[in-house]
DNA sequence: TATGAATGAGACTTCATTCAT
DNA sequence: GATGAATGAAGTCTCATTCAT
């Protein structure tokens, strides 16, 4: 008990500064995004950021160096979301699924994260303009993902076969619900489905190879 | 009469200035493209173009109201461009192929084209930010033309289908390629195979509803 | 008569915008000159000379490409005009003179230039640090003047003497006065005339050899 | 007895904290001079300057008020350095010798001086630009030497003499010896032997007055 | 006493576009 | 029509110094 409090106040002083800086960085993203998908990159200025995240515009420059690495945090943050979803699916419960299940969700499960994330789109245009190398490394952390995923749906891939598969899947995945995820409603469902009898007949015939 | 001579003279002055009019346009486009290319939209300065073209930029404002229209002007010339290839698809000698002939020439077809002009995809990705209504008109067209052939492939299709599915097959396609265009040429060439076995199971799946 | 008239017409509108733009340089860095020697290089803004000498502050970024290269313009400018004052001592008409009366005249002529442009010292104290090889040039611009000066004084000397001695010289004597210039009249006086005895001393030792 | 006792104490435990501080001091004011050499005043920060000596910001603060009061104290540590080989121009033995070898060792210490010491005038440059006020510190001090030094040599000049010649020999030679430094080995060793000769004939001028 | 994150005024500079010639 | 000097709003980023811990 006494412990318990003692580590609270410690906690309570030591902390502090730590969190204090970890909140204002990702108040710093969450305006950020916002401003960037409002107006985007380049319309968007540091000072404008900083005030509505109501920090010190030198502040903002000890976190971040420049204007750029504000946009390539918020790829990274986003990047890591989404691989994490895609991890999912190197799960037993999900490998154990009949392909077009598991094919339906894998794009469902996308289409839900552009849904959910509507920055995500706002973000990565501008990467791809601006740095598009920092766009090539969160596709490539997902085609790392789904390398390590294609053996266990077929042991009969070779490497340069899962690597290509994942390659074009994770791409054509990517882009088509991206896109799709500007289209309206009723569009954009039928694209989903679309892309999900793409991708299953696309991997089934690599299993009837 | 009269008029026919002074129309012959008005053409014998005024056409001089439209040639040169005509190529100093495309001497802007030409050298924009290539900037756009090296230094990105925003960064290039309309200053640069006009000194590269060796036009002066009262000149260069006198054909593009602004900046914006450069890229809309070479948005539109690519699309002519590749619109005009993918219409020869639509041509009796080309729907008589077996399907999988057809799809693999219509891929290689965009892969080839890709290959010769290494702005288009450029010149796009900038669109997509900096005035993402215009982006789709490149595409747009393209679909627009895929839409058109496929009754002719499968006289099965409903116009919403014909939509959606030459929706899906130029964006992927398109993206694809466009990503295969910056790999080594061997893993480049994979991904074209692959884009083709994606493309030809896809339609296959369709046809067998 | 008429001819005159006209060319006066055709200069009236021939000129003005050259004629104005160096005007407009020659504001610039006067106004320039004044707030650098009374606020110092680092403390004056762009904003304000371009303010106070009346252009925009694009028109100044026009004429030069950064706060630097006022400072080097202003430099240049009083290099030359210094340099044009040594000139003289080259001329028939000193040379006749006795070395004693030469060489009086000539720290005096200095003495009298540091009193005349007050600027010297200011833009010069600024040039040494931030510059260095700016202020180099400009001396050496004057020891190569006393280069081709000392043979005709004593026609004995070596190439390699000339260098030497007048390298000495000029760095004596700009020395000297110039921090002579910033003591009080009686001092300074005093000063400039021991710089004279110094210099005479120097040469005439030279002349013994 | 106590108070001994305590003051050992004391000392014990309050002289390695100021032993530390005064390592630290000069740490700092080592480093500082690397990089105002290196980068110039202007340019310089005190958190490289912290950085780099291993030392707290907040601390450099403790010890110094502001940056220039570092640039200060670097003047003062060389000025002292500096007086001192000069005073030893003060003594007996020296002031012996033949006023030829006098001057000889005279300018050659400086020029050893300055060849073990390249931080010193790029030190003074410096306080020149940025603090006028302070500057003549460093030199006064010498010229107060100098000028205890001359009547020495001659006892029949007055204290006006003493002042102006001392003024001239400390400029002249700390000037021309600095630059000399930055020469080439032969040419610099021309212009010691140049500056050797100017200051023997300039003193030998004013014992025959 | 020691520390170093926080501060914010303000500096320099760019560049799309215009319009007098 | 052709030209290119002129414009000035506004953006990014720096850094000496403080003061809460």
């Amino acid at each position: 008990m006494v412990e318990q409090a003692a580590s609270a106040i410690a906690r309570k002083w030591r902390k502090p500064k730590q969190a204090r800086s970890l909140e204002r960085v990702n108040r710093i993203l969450d305006v950020a995004e916002a401003i960037f998908i409002e107006q985007g990159y380049a319309a968007a200025t540091t000072k404008e950021i900083a005030a509505v995240a109501e920090v010190p515009i030198g502040t903002l420059y000890q976190f971040f160096p420049d204007k750029e690495a504000i946009l390539q945090a918020l790829a990274e943050r986003y990047s890591d979301l989404l691989d994490q979803q895609v991890q999912v699916f190197a799960t037993e419960a999900m490998l154990v699924l009949p392909l077009s299940e598991y094919v339906r969700r894998l794009v469902e499960g996308v289409d839900t994260f552009f849904l959910e994330n509507p920055g995500y789109r706002a973000v990565f245009v501008e990467i791809t303009t601006t740095m598009p190398e920092t766009e090539e490394a969160g596709d490539q952390q997902l085609i790392q993902t789904m390398t390590g995923i294609l053996p266990k749906l077929n042991s009969a891939f070779s490497p340069e076969d899962c690597e290509a598969i994942a390659f074009v899947l994770v791409k054509a995945i990517g882009n088509l619900i991206w896109i799709a995820s500007g289209q309206p409603p009723a569009f954009r469902q039928r694209l989903v489905q679309e892309t999900q009898k793409l991708c299953l007949n696309y991997l089934q015939s690599h299993f009837s190879d």
